[in-house]
RNA sequence: GGUCUGGUAGUUCAGUUGGUUAGAAUACCUGCCUGUCACGCAGGGGGUCGCGGGUUCGAGUCCCGUCCAGACCGCCA
């Protein structure tokens, strides 16, 4: 037997005990007379103590030639500590060591295995396995999986299956590029990895499951951001016999049993909002609702002077920044410097003033008069004391810009509660995108997402206005998960591909499988995909997903500890059939 | 594909208008230390200043190229 405890339990009621335990060595204090080792393991640290006097000559120096994380074995009696650390929950007790056996050796590592590491991004990366070792990663794993666990639990306990699809599927040209795998006994043909499981969970049904859950990677080639990698993980939901109303509260049922679980919070029905709704008051699909700030449309009350610029613009919008008329004007300078940067791209900013006393001051002051800015204070909700931007052009850039610019005003001013979580629904996405590069309508959300029924006639003469029954769950800003009422008809998925531009054959070629399933007997069905990665991130209170990965790739899609992706050897490609372009 | 920022000791960083032998902290090694727990004290070793080229009497510093990393935009049905 390796140990008879681990590092994190041993209290002073152990005391008089003799124990064995195994673990890396965290620190060692030689204090000349005495050393001190803090044994390291997941569940905690425990003090070992050497002792001139207590501990045998031969021991003693043993202990002194000890390095950091080296792996050691060792067996002695749990002793009250004459000095207490009140800081860890074993710093009552110590062990006094009679027998220490050296397990394994190691080099001094490149980085301290503390929580406020020495180690930068790139180093952790490549010695992933010893940062895995620090409790703030350790920690984060473990997170993961209390809430993978209590996800796999609830929907269980909902009747959902667990069941697992194929990673070797077929490449789509539809949305994000596929990740391809050559296949060597079908020598010039491809298989691709799932971007998501989405076809066959729709099978699924088909074959009658019900209900069906799996969490499972995703794979997308596609640049990476910091709640962005090429695998990811996906709790990837589909229900039989569901409207779009059984599907929300499904889901808000297992989002509030995590936030009560995980979080010990009670949060009310979530809100719902339409697309529309969320691009015109927040001018994002993701809108964080922790703070205010929401948007006035000022048209009707700004085009009726000779200011150009709004008269001119398909929209004019503002904010209202609480406490803002405390910005000087150098800050409000720097406000609209900041939106003018190439990566937001507005071309000016509009400000107005509200000051204490009921009166307004603007930088438009020269056009418009107090009764004017009065409108406008009240139709963003501006009280005295507060700043309103204004923005004009181009109604989806102008939405953009402002809507970049709320996040950015609510982090300056602190307006966001991370200790806060707003749920919300948003609802009725439009079923189809305008596509300038390819010049074609693609699925906004994915070719199978059923438009509302009542306007499929809609969608020869105005297809963009089309909604679809499709919906995402977003907190706190982030989308974490989104979902539609699938098709289950052949027509009108037949007819969906032709408005996507495939033509029958390639409709049948890449989805034959799917339109002949639908011939025999498809039930009613929808469903959702949840990102667990991202999820973790925000129940956890972060905003990168890296650290919830046991082993992430970085900002270019690289493994850097194993030197991942990597060239083939000569064999290896001729096995596959394969050359390259390029020099290998 | 693009923009920006960075690359100097094992590590995290400083390094002025180009100018003597490139520094600090920490880690590491040695010695001392009668209760440490961010132990303390004294000493020591440790550098291809990412790489290649250029300007200059002289380059860590300026210029060009390149590689790597990070953030963001495009992209992510």
């Amino acid at each position: 037997m390796y140990r008879t405890h681990n590092c994190g339990e041993l209290r002073l009621s152990d005391s008089n005990t003799k124990v064995t335990l195994c673990g890396w060595v965290q620190k060692s204090r030689d204090k000349g007379f005495m050393v001190w080792i803090d044994l390291r393991d997941r569940y905690g640290i425990t003090q070992l103590i050497f002792d001139e006097q207590r501990s045998s000559k031969e021991l003693f120096n043993k202990a002194k030639s000890i390095g950091r994380e080296f792996v050691i074995q060792v067996s002695g009696e749990v002793i009250e500590r004459s000095s207490k650390n009140s800081n860890i929950p074993t710093g009552d007790v110590e062990i006094l060591v009679s027998d220490l056996k050296i397990l394994n050796i190691s080099k001094t590592p490149p980085f301290t295995i503390e929580n406020k590491t020495d180690g930068g991004e790139e180093l952790r990366m490549k010695y992933r396995y010893l940062d895995i070792r620090r409790e703030k990663i350790k920690n984060k794993l473990i997170f993961r999986h209390t809430v993978s666990s209590e996800i796999r639990n609830y929907l269980s306990s909902k009747d959902f299956i667990d069941v697992e699809t194929p990673y070797l599927i077929k490449s789509t040209p539809e949305g994000a590029r596929d990740f391809v795998v050559p296949s060597r006994m079908n020598s010039g043909e491809f298989y691709a990895l799932p971007q998501s499981p989405q076809t066959f969970k729709q099978l699924l049904m088909v074959g009658g499951l019900d209900r069906y859950f799996q969490i499972v990677k995703c794979f997308r080639d596609e640049d990476l951001r910091a709640d962005r990698q090429p695998e990811f993980t996906q709790i990837d939901c589909e229900m039989s016999f569901v409207n779009q109303e059984d599907i929300l509260n499904t889901f808000e049922g297992l989002t509030k049993h995590l936030l009560k679980t995980i979080k010990g919070l009670d949060i009310d029905k979530f809100p719902r909002i339409t697309y529309d709704e969320a691009i015109s008051k927040y001018g994002s699909d993701k809108p964080d609702i922790r703070f205010g700030m929401e948007f006035g449309e000022l048209n009707s009350v700004s085009q009726h002077k000779d200011f150009n610029v709004f008269n001119s613009a398909e929209l004019v919008v503002g904010i209202s920044v609480p406490g803002g008329n405390t910005f000087t004007r150098k800050e409000i300078d720097k406000h609209v410097d900041w939106v003018k940067r190439p990566q937001i791209g507005a071309l000016g900013m509009i400000y107005v003033r509200c000051n204490e006393d009921g009166t307004f001051k603007s930088s438009v002051d020269k056009f418009y008069d107090q009764k004017d800015l009065g409108n406008w204070a009240k139709i963003t909700k501006a009280n005295k004391g507060d700043l309103i931007f204004i923005l004009s052009g181009d109604k989806n850039k102008v939405r953009t810009q402002l809507s970049t610019l709320r996040l950015e005003l609510a982090q300056n001013l602190n307006l966001r509660n991370p200790e806060e979580f707003a749920p919300l629904w948003v609802t009725d996405f439009p079923l189809l995108e305008w596509d300038e590069e390819s010049k074609k309508f693609h699925a906004m959300h994915h070719p199978f997402t059923s438009p509302k029924l009542d306007q499929i006639d809609l969608l020869k003469s105005k297809p963009e206005e089309v909604k679809a029954n499709a919906y995402d769950l977003v907190i706190n800003g982030n989308e974490i998960g989104g979902g539609s009422i699938r098709i289950h008809d052949k027509n009108i998925q037949s007819l969906m591909l032709k408005h996507l531009g495939f033509s029958d054959e390639q409709a049948k070629e890449q989805f034959g499988f799917l339109m002949n399933a639908f011939e025999y007997g498809a039930p009613p069905h929808g469903g959702i995909a949840l990102g667990l990665d991202r999820l973790v991130a925000i129940l956890d209170g972060e905003e990168s997903i890296k650290d919830y990965i046991a082993f992430p790739k970085n900002n270019s899609g690289k493994d850097v500890m194993i030197n991942a992706p990597s060239k083939l050897s000569k064999e290896q490609l001729d096995e596959l059939s394969l050359a390259l372009t390029i020099k290998n």
